[in-house]
DNA sequence: AAATCTCACAACCGCAAGTCT
DNA sequence: AAGACTTGCGGTTGTGAGATT
């Protein structure tokens, strides 16, 4: 029997209490069964995308901190865009959230360091390069490959007021304080390969007798 | 006040990897 | 071992809200 049309874009509150009942009774997987399963005319792809990045618990839903900003730069730097694996430091935020964060705010600021680091060698460019956690513009060299650099005419006469905005007012010594701090908490410090671990976490969805009958219909 | 532009975010798409049968 | 199915990932697009002209 030919499926009934798939509804698309955004979703209504009825559809999201729906979807988190069943999920509630199912556990997160089979998405494409769970689809059928609610009624709800989405697919299983769908439905699991606002799972992960609008309904599960325990996520956060408000602006990225500072803090997490230059975390999200050092592994940004560290991981490239494994926002899969960027996202495992970053409790309560979805790779989603991180992607579009990077695209719409630090990808615009690592070109701007970019270019800063291409020109003069101002005071502005030294705090950037601490922010980035090096003493060169070799970590920015992977990220402007994508970044269709011809795309954006930067006003160089307003970069330092523009930067001046994000760039935390840290010393080298700081940023690296922080760095440390911030990666050893979270075992991802790739200076000190002692302190890593692995952190796997990972929450384990409970599977009971009523959610595997439903999967046997 | 209206039109246009820019930004931020949610959602979709295609593909690859993993798992199941 | 192989094909089918499911899941997860990363890139891209659509759209609404706010800012600017």
């Amino acid at each position: 029997m030919q499926q009934e049309k798939l509804r698309k874009g955004p979703w209504f509150e009825e559809e999201d209490e729906r979807l988190a009942s069943i999920v509630a009774i199912l556990g997160e997987r089979r998405w494409d069964a769970l689809a059928k399963a609610s009624g709800l005319r989405r697919s299983g792809k769908s439905c699991r995308l606002r799972w992960m990045n609008y309904l599960r618990p325990n996520l956060k839903h408000g602006h990225i901190t500072e803090d997490e900003e230059r975390l999200i730069v050092q592994l940004q730097k560290q991981f490239g865009n494994k926002w899969s694996k960027i996202v495992k430091q970053l409790p309560g935020r979805t790779d989603n959230e991180i992607k579009n964060y990077w695209r719409s705010h630090l990808r615009k600021k690592t070109m701007i360091y970019e270019q800063d680091c291409s020109g003069s060698n101002t005071s502005t460019n030294s705090e950037l390069k601490s922010s980035f956690g090096k003493d060169d513009c070799s970590s920015a060299d992977s990220l402007t490959d994508e970044m269709e650099v011809s795309n954006y005419s930067i006003d160089h006469s307003s970069n330092e007021t523009r930067l001046s905005d994000w760039i935390p007012s840290w010393t080298y010594e700081q940023s690296q304080m922080e760095h440390h701090m911030y990666l050893c908490r979270l075992n991802i410090c790739s200076c000190y390969p002692q302190c890593f671990s692995e952190d796997n976490n990972s929450s384990i969805s409970t599977w009971d007798d009523t959610s595997s009958s439903i999967w046997e219909q």
